[in-house]
DNA sequence: TCCTTTTATTTAGCTCAGCTAATGAAATAT
DNA sequence: ATATTTCATTAGCTGAGCTAAATAAAAGGA
């Protein structure tokens, strides 16, 4: 199963393999201050935008195993930030929505949650923003095919 | 402390911190089958570049606090991938090295256990590759400053 | 209708990462 | 000589991630 990757790739892969690991240490740091760690923000910001959705679609979104997702939104909903109610369609399921204290939290805390990453990000050239901009989509499309 | 930051950067880096999120996710799903999981094999890659190194600056490097390493390093030197000795100058500093084992397993593993990634970088365009090689020195650049 | 199978979530139980606080031990400064 | 600082470890916590098994509802077939 050695299917031939350039090294190019692999070297590509390798440094934002790294690079992902030590920019999130860094800011998990930063969390610690703040009420919301980082897979509990992250669950929130879906809840927020992808409104009411069901847990399953939300640990697959979040890319993590329901189990998972089950503590995250057990503690969401203990924050008072998320509801939980069975879908009348199907009973099984469960559908998770933001409370108005979840948007509010999201709209103004998320922003100052990743302000020391911003900050750097804002003293860079617009060229270099743009680079990052771009890099990001790609990153994006590659996760989501993987 | 609302220092101006634009909200340009703010959305960047707030997609960055998303896709980071997103992508470690995904590689860890991959890295269970393998026997060294994420800090271990970090921690690994830079022992053996980095050469003897102490636990200390091990720990500085990779974003966690040194009773964090400590355990990272005994699991490695548990594995026979690491070493541990006093420092002769200071002894109460441990010098941590690579095994020949551990720098076999960084050549021919690293590789292996970022190759899912590197699959999808392989089939992307040569300027979409060379785009994400520039984000990544931006952003190690970056988490650095931070 | 009743039984089986499939699907969605939770519970239980594990490994491991990350932290702080406290301790031990060596180096350094007073 | 004593006190302070520095490096690492131990102890003890929270919480993320997993799999396997249990629960419960929906769907489908005899």
């Amino acid at each position: 199963m050695t299917s031939k990757i350039s090294w190019d790739s692999l070297e590509i892969a390798d440094r934002l393999h790294s690079t992902a690991i030590h920019l999130l240490r860094k800011l998990r740091r930063e969390d610690a201050r703040t009420g919301l760690n980082t897979p509990r923000l992250s669950a929130l910001s879906v809840i927020v935008f992808a409104g009411p959705i069901a847990l399953g679609q939300l640990a697959a979104a979040e890319q993590v195993r329901p189990p998972t997702m089950t503590r995250i939104v057990k503690a969401l909903v203990a924050m008072g930030l998320a509801t939980r109610r069975r879908n009348p369609e199907d009973a099984r399921s469960v559908q998770i929505a933001p409370t108005s204290a979840g948007k509010r939290l999201m709209m103004r805390g998320r922003e100052r949650r990743v302000r020391s990453l911003a900050a750097q990000v804002d003293r860079l050239t617009q060229h270099e923003r743009s680079t990052l901009r771009q890099a990001e989509a790609i990153i994006s499309r590659v996760v989501t095919a993987m």
